[in-house]
DNA sequence: GTGGCTGCAAAACATTTGCACCTGT
DNA sequence: ACAGGTGCAAATGTTTTGCAGCCAC
């Protein structure tokens, strides 16, 4: 069994879920996949999951995602479509820039926003829990825009 | 005819929509309500047509929405809920803080934020067209925060 | 008059759930 | 053994669409 493989069951068992096939094939696949597609929406993961015969109902991939959100292994994005995408929680949190005519996402972090966001929400009376942040933009430069020819 | 739908109908015109009597109704709605309501669902909408007897379908609220959408009567939201609220677009662009637990929603606009997403932006290679900005909290002052005890 | 608008019902989607069976501990 | 997990199909909730008739221009 691969070091990959091991880690994640004692991810699993350090969250309080069981280890089982489905889940941990689920995490492998989105671990293995990390550098072609960061946010994957549960479609994305039950197509990946058909191609390579895994016999993982829909059902059960919505059911680990939101298990997987709820102990903290990934985050839930919402962007502008109507569907969820998720991306794994490596060490960091931060927030987006996505290029509307390619798709492409650029993941930044910025204390100075940060402080900011904090501030704001004492003025309001507000405790900071979370906050979600997206630019939407084009790329400037055109001929490294994936543009998707809509 | 109020002075409110004379003006009404200009911005309909304006905008190159025909005057209509569900969006004159559905406007209108929208205006009389902001004092009690900032953010509409389409249900919201819906039902409060409902209530004043308007014989609106509920594909018109949103093909309706849709359309003040397109051309910039109102801006769609997402929160973090799985359905889209509508909110009229007055003179300025602003950002929200939600406090989780009584739903209450706070508006600010911050220049320092702003400045520094263009400045992200740009660092990225991207021409910042738009963004979404939600902070999560909670009421810091309890007795001021109508918890919905769910 | 006619192209856009509307209401209704049906369709489309993403997501959740009920249930009988299976599996990890 | 048994609580929790799973697959399937059916249900749900939101939003969109097809279509026949209607209305603004």
């Amino acid at each position: 069994m691969s070091e990959q493989t091991q880690q994640n069951k004692e991810l699993l068992k350090n969250v309080g879920l069981k280890i089982t096939e489905p889940r941990l094939t689920i995490l492998a696949l989105m671990q293995d996949n990390r550098d072609v597609l960061q946010h994957f929406s549960a479609e994305d993961i039950y197509k990946l999951l058909l191609e390579q015969q895994s016999e993982v109902g829909l059902a059960t991939v919505y059911r680990v995602l939101n298990q997987f959100e709820e102990v903290g292994i990934l985050t839930r994005h919402l962007f502008d479509s109507n569907k969820a995408v998720f991306e794994l929680n490596y060490n960091h949190q931060h927030d987006h820039i996505i290029c509307k005519d390619c798709g492409k996402v650029f993941e930044f972090k910025d204390a100075e926003i940060e402080r900011r966001q904090k501030e704001i929400s004492q003025k309001h009376g507000i405790e900071l829990e979370k906050h979600s942040l997206y630019l939407y933009g084009t790329c400037s430069d055109l001929s490294s825009c994936d543009n998707k020819e809509k």
